[in-house]
DNA sequence: CCGATATTCTAAGTATCCTTAGATTGATAG
DNA sequence: CTATCAATCTAAGGATACTTAGAATATCGG
């Protein structure tokens, strides 16, 4: 059948089209992958390059789009231009996305499972369940993010040791705890390098796959500041 | 600073991609309408066409994406395939979707603005207080979408009225009592229609924006059936 | 003011997607 | 079996987006 001009039509298209803007913004793996680091924090151009493994030049150019967007928005600190979300709506966006393809496709499924089902990794960890054991003292969280993201939010009781110094303090956990870590989310390789480290020191460790994101789309608290 | 290869970073982009591919699937006008008219019910591929004004052979391309995205399935009845979503958080995503970009881009709340202020649409309007008044019999909910859509699913109380019909079917409508009307969502004119005709005739009329996907993300029931 | 650094702007080639037209498949009715 | 209808597949032109390179802008320290 071929489509009738009816009133109206005109301002529909308009609506959805600014829709679909956003829906643009989230269509290319490397917007996805700054928006989840962004879910971390705010970052300067060159360390969300650095974390994608992309040019400046190209950080700049999805960037231009995701401001475009306005899913998120830099501020300049003397040379430096900062970015971050616009608020947490975009970060429950992004967990959205991500949770609906795990569920969806199945070619994320096979590659999910090669990342985490080497050592440590058990049933999904229950977020309340941690929070009481992290909170009796007998589990060690541990965040193994950089520090400032950290900083800017992390699980309650989490402990911050960043993957690169992890194998100088490892004094610092007590020998005898379990240790749950955890990173910038599902598709973050640093909890799982964290976890293979403290196995191979004789450590008992997993890793949880949620990151703050998550925690936070869950409905659990956060906590900042050192 | 050019990017430097990491272990896992193929892994990464292969996941980063299968979510872009939900992604791709929402950065089209015509898919989101596809979507959204999905959203009260399912439909062959000549009622989706003419709903959204394309032609078949576009919106059966349309669908095939969202169904690689797995966002859709077909179902095969006689000579008709009848699409429908996978399931509700295929709606909860356009509602997420639009509630985004609504509060985001300015020129999406200028066409709003056009849409809605004309007679009628008051304060927006509360669902569970709205739920309330309609079980006290204290205002009439009319839902004027198709007789089908009703019948997948509807706001509790609701009558049927289909704009179509309303013309002949005023009798229907208690002289006193005030008419809350909804339709497919805030994209949607039938409503607004509905109102305006409804108040050309004296009654007292006001739209409401939400549509049952709206409705149900918000947590709130729905009845179906006659 | 000058040089250095961080970021963006502009331009261009390449790749991808949208849309339409024509041919094709699948199911049904006679 | 054949005609018909619904929907899809294939192919192709035109539009749009991705990515990179080179030039330009803004800030800071001297």
């Amino acid at each position: 059948m071929v489509a009738m001009k009816k009133p109206g039509r005109e301002i529909k298209n308009l609506l959805y089209e600014q829709v679909a803007r956003i829906g643009k913004a989230v269509c290319s793996p490397k917007r996805l992958e700054l928006i989840e680091i962004l879910c971390q924090g705010e970052k300067n151009v060159d360390e969300l390059a650095s974390a994608a493994e992309i040019s400046v030049k190209l950080a700049s150019a999805h960037l231009k789009e995701l401001k475009a967007a306005r899913l998120v928005e830099g501020r300049r600190e003397g040379k430096n231009i900062f970015y971050r979300l616009v608020d947490t709506q975009v970060a429950d966006l992004w967990v959205m996305l991500r949770t609906l393809a795990e569920e969806r496709l199945l070619e994320l499924q096979a590659a999910m499972r090669d990342l985490v089902t080497r050592p440590g990794e058990l049933a999904p960890i229950d977020g309340k369940q941690l929070l009481a054991q992290a909170k009796r003292g007998e589990v060690l969280v541990l965040d193994v993010r950089p520090a400032d993201e950290y900083e800017t939010a992390h699980l309650p009781y989490a402990r911050s040791i960043p993957l690169s110094e992890l194998k100088n303090r490892l004094a610092e956990i007590p020998a005898g705890k379990p240790v749950v870590a955890y990173c910038r989310g599902p598709f973050c390789l640093m909890a799982k390098e964290a976890v293979d480290l403290l196995t191979r020191r004789g450590r008992q460790a997993v890793r949880m796959e949620v990151g703050v994101a998550e925690w936070r789309s869950q409905g659990l608290p956060l906590t900042s500041g050192e």
